[in-house]
RNA sequence: GGCGGCAUAGCCAAGUGGUAAGGCAACGGCCUGCAAAGCCGCUAUUCUCCGGUUCAAAUCCGGAUGCCGCCUCCA
């Protein structure tokens, strides 16, 4: 089955097909940095993610471009507000950027640029859309003509004429048309600045990415993504100066990903409900987190809330749980890699198959979280069996053989979603000192009450064992009374 | 005013013409000293409502209601 995405363009999906056989080209848009990133940033960023890293395995040659707007006016004033060099407070934003994106597991893509690396070339394409007179310099700044674009409006599906000017910005009464944007802003006295025909000043918002994508990638993209709300006027604005540039198809398939909302509110700076991702992380494993918003359709909203990540953080639990358990039979986990799938049979190759045809279908991580589902219980099933002796296949090597089979398919899949990438261990071990932090309780406190629980139990006093484990309850701390012996976890 | 989206069980959520995935929660069973974990079973004769097309509709068309987003920096 091949791949098909939904194409905000056409607004409808359509088959994947690459400009050149076998090569993706790929722009996303980075976040401006003024501020950390939150929520609503990191589902853009898991998403794209997700699709790199699903193109990749599906064998194309991915070129991943995802850019860092470090020069814009809210950098500029933020910077002011708190009396720091823009540059300093934009570097300062990029390096949490980095800590977010790693701790969420996310891949780095294959070029970074910032927007004060492009100067030079965002200046050069503004030069060449001035000399196609589709450009006009006014009082050091200069603005891109809509009229003289015949395309405008075809991404976000707007008339000019239907459109509202000045309804909610004051009209600029050096433009020519309202809707004309700038592309080259002249400085103020202070503010960071580069020389230009058309004296001191820096680039706009839009054409940064024009810029930016064109010197990387080429005048013509197969993949420009990112979050719904860049539809109009960011990525408008990016086809009519790139096309009215090059006269050539900008962008192939453009793939926006819809909002995350926060107990169906949307994140406001009037409501004060911004949710950072580093908050996030102090109290969910950055994997549920990624889970969360996989668990949803890439194209529709989210609503965050606590109670719907704490219900995919125990979703998370479970699969680690068996994954521990595949790691007690087996000696060691399956290690995932390319080469392995040739390998998959029976029903790992069925799962498999059945994910990949999710993903296939416009990325669909939803359903194919449902694919993964099926999977664990499968193999825990299996594992029941095994683990009696009395039935189930008696062959040992056999049955070793398939587990690791329908363990690495589990794997594979939790590779393209950019989960289950831990040791269960580790990730155990992780929870547990996270709530411990929290809770101020202390692991040998633990360990002391199971040891007494396993004494009250040897000596049948089953009314102070139960106490114990009642207690332990209370802390947030559950047993499990395993053929090995106690084993303790957190709750999610 | 213009443009667009969504409505599926107690909750979350897939499913875009062939007879309702999955998760969480609840309940019954196996297992267990009792639990937990895991497994099995059960949980929507039905997809906001009203019409229409079709052998067949949650899916397509028309209408109604409700919620939401974009048109301003925004992922």
């Amino acid at each position: 089955m091949t791949l098909t995405i939904y194409n905000s363009l056409s607004r409808s999906k359509e088959p994947f097909e690459t400009i050149d056989p076998g090569k993706v080209k790929m722009y996303v848009c980075g976040p401006t940095v003024y501020d950390s990133c939150h929520i609503g940033h990191a589902r853009s960023i898991i998403v794209f993610d997700v699709i790199y890293r699903y193109l990749a395995f599906a064998g194309y040659d991915v070129t991943y471009v995802r850019n860092f707007t470090d020069i814009d006016d809210k950098i500029i004033n933020r910077a002011n507000e708190i009396g720091m060099p823009p540059a300093a407070l934009a570097e300062k934003y990029i390096q949490e950027f980095y800590v977010d994106m790693d701790a969420l597991n996310v891949l780095r893509p294959t070029e970074e640029p910032r927007a004060t690396g492009h100067i030079g070339n965002i200046i050069r394409l503004i030069e060449k859309l001035v000399e196609k007179g589709i450009a006009y310099a006014a009082g050091g700044d200069v603005f891109f003509s809509v009229d003289l674009f015949d395309g405008y409006g075809k991404l976000s599906g707007r008339k000019l004429d239907d459109m509202e000017a000045g309804a909610r910005v004051e009209i600029d009464t050096r433009k020519k048309n309202p809707f004309d944007f700038v592309l080259w802003k002249a400085s103020k006295p202070g503010e960071p600045e580069w020389d230009s025909p058309w004296g001191k000043g820096r680039p706009g918002w839009h054409i940064e990415c024009s810029a930016m994508s064109k010197d990387i990638l080429g005048e013509s993209l197969d993949i420009h993504g990112g979050g719904k709300d860049l539809i109009f006027p960011h990525h408008e604005n990016e086809i009519a100066q790139s096309e009215a540039a090059s006269g050539k198809t900008f962008v192939k398939y453009w793939v926006h990903n819809g909002f995350v909302n926060i107990n169906h509110e949307k994140m406001s700076k009037s409501l004060g409900n911004f949710l950072m991702i580093k908050d996030i992380l102090k109290t969910y494993h950055p994997e549920a987190v990624r889970l969360f918003l996989l668990s949803h359709h890439y194209r529709t909203p989210v609503d965050f809330s606590d109670e719907a990540v704490r219900n995919v953080a125990g979703g998370l639990d479970k699969i680690y749980t068996l994954l521990e358990r595949v790691e007690k039979f087996l000696g060691q986990l399956p290690v995932t890699g390319a080469d392995q799938y040739a390998s998959l049979s029976g029903a790992a190759k069925d799962f498999w198959s059945q994910f990949t045809s999710a993903m296939n279908d416009d990325f669909n991580t939803a359903q194919g979280i449902g694919v993964l589902y099926d999977a664990v219980r499968n193999l825990n099933k299996l594992l029941d069996s095994c683990e009696k002796s009395d039935s189930g296949n008696p062959d040992d090597a056999e049955n070793r053989r398939t587990v690791f089979n329908e363990c690495l398919a589990i794997l594979k899949i939790g590779n393209i979603l950019g989960i289950l990438s831990q040791p269960p261990n580790d990730y155990f071990a992780r929870k547990k000192e996270a709530v411990l932090e929290r809770q101020s309780v202390d692991a040998g406190l633990i360990e002391a009450l199971i040891q007494e629980r396993k004494d009250a139990r040897k000596s049948k006093d089953f009314k102070k064992a139960d106490e114990i484990r009642d207690r332990l309850k209370a802390m947030n701390i559950e047993i499990e009374d395993r053929p090995e012996g106690t084993v303790w976890k957190v709750m999610s």
